[in-house]
DNA sequence: GTATTTATGTAGCGATCGTTATATTGTCAA
DNA sequence: TTGACAATATAACGATCGCTACATAAATAC
């Protein structure tokens, strides 16, 4: 009993790294349930037996895509106290992460997928987005005038469009000299943007 | 003759405008060539006379709608003197353009397609946008601090990213409510990271 | 140990993919 | 008016699309 289950949810563990991987390389359109099949070294039964549809796979690969999100925020967070922001965009922004579609973060990949979606996509991207710019908000600290509102969470929203922009021009862009450069413009552009931070190891 | 050539080129026109609207609503591989023509009114036969192949018309749209840009930005100085910038990033994270897929621009719609092609393509696409960035550059003003170089470059791209990042994501939520803060936060950070900007009428 | 359920593979559906070859139509030159 | 040519339509290619129905084989239940 034991072992079927396991190997059944390996299968699926398989099929949905496969699929996660395509379709941040090449988009929801660019990949088909074939090649994600067979990519993850099994047939189209197998994946309409564990997903039942392409739309149903791409839900299940934005769900993961923006958890890896929401679950390094705060690893950033705590290793990094008040340089969080700045430890952040170097990731974000770094060669690395430019240079790795298939693994690069969702965030930048997929959210121009999940624009052409429809309603139902849109609203799991937001929940999903709502809890990253909570937490990044969490280690933001309020701005010194205390006449303005509390603008920490337009401070994180900007700050992501900031790193995802950034991110998607950098690759876009043929000179690798020129995309660091662009990358460099920007990793300032996003830690300015978040403006003070909060040390949440403090707290 | 002339008659001959009109329409010929008046085909080639309507193909163009097919290709770029549906490529920026749709992405690349979200069309296909057929539909493409029918949206145009001809068939796929025109569009090979045409365009020679899918990626040939991807490139000819992805010119035009970068050169849109390039063409917008000096409209938007010569109308609105130092608060270009302001104007431009009230166009750019407006409703109007963020509920527009099809006529919106090409540098948001466009440039995660472009991140999966080629060198040529990369190579188009960058040529362009480095128009763009000396365009805004122009009108942007060399900081106070004469101790650093000049930074108009990075705030130029920076600025751009802003933008391309900020409508992505506004486009990607579903609440309208959502979207439309976090344009405001989006075009808040890009005129901030512009910094101070310079009237080109007065030059 | 046999029956039954479960997981996955296989085969094929009709539709669409990008592309090419050919047919048709209309325009222009003579 | 006829012949040449240019522009576009039509038809078809093999490949792939998302998906379904069914076959197979392995694991579990009794």
């Amino acid at each position: 009993m034991a072992k079927a289950k396991d190997k059944k949810a390996e299968t699926r563990r398989k099929i949905l790294a496969a699929a996660d991987k395509n379709f941040r390389a090449h988009g929801y359109a660019g990949i088909g349930v074939d090649g994600i099949a067979k990519a993850a070294g099994v047939t189209s039964g197998a994946f309409y037996a564990h997903f039942g549809s392409k739309n149903g796979a791409f839900n299940a690969a934005l769900a993961v895509g923006l958890d890896e999100v929401i679950n390094a925020i705060p690893i950033f967070q705590r290793e990094n106290g008040v340089d969080w922001v700045q430890a952040f965009a170097d990731y974000y922004l770094g060669i690395a992460h430019r240079d790795d579609l298939e693994e690069g973060c969702a965030m930048t990949t997929l959210s121009p997928e999940v624009v052409r979606t429809g309603p139902a996509v849109h609203q799991a991207y937001e929940e999903k987005m709502r809890i990253i710019v909570e937490r990044i908000t969490h280690g933001l600290a309020t701005s010194a005038d205390t006449q303005e509102a509390d603008d920490r969470d337009n401070r994180a929203w900007a700050m992501l469009g900031t790193l995802i922009g950034g991110l998607t021009i950098a690759r876009a862009v043929d000179d690798r000299e020129l995309a660091t450069a662009i990358a460099h413009s920007l990793r300032q552009a996003a830690v300015q943007t978040a403006g003070p931070t909060r040390d949440v190891r403090n707290v």
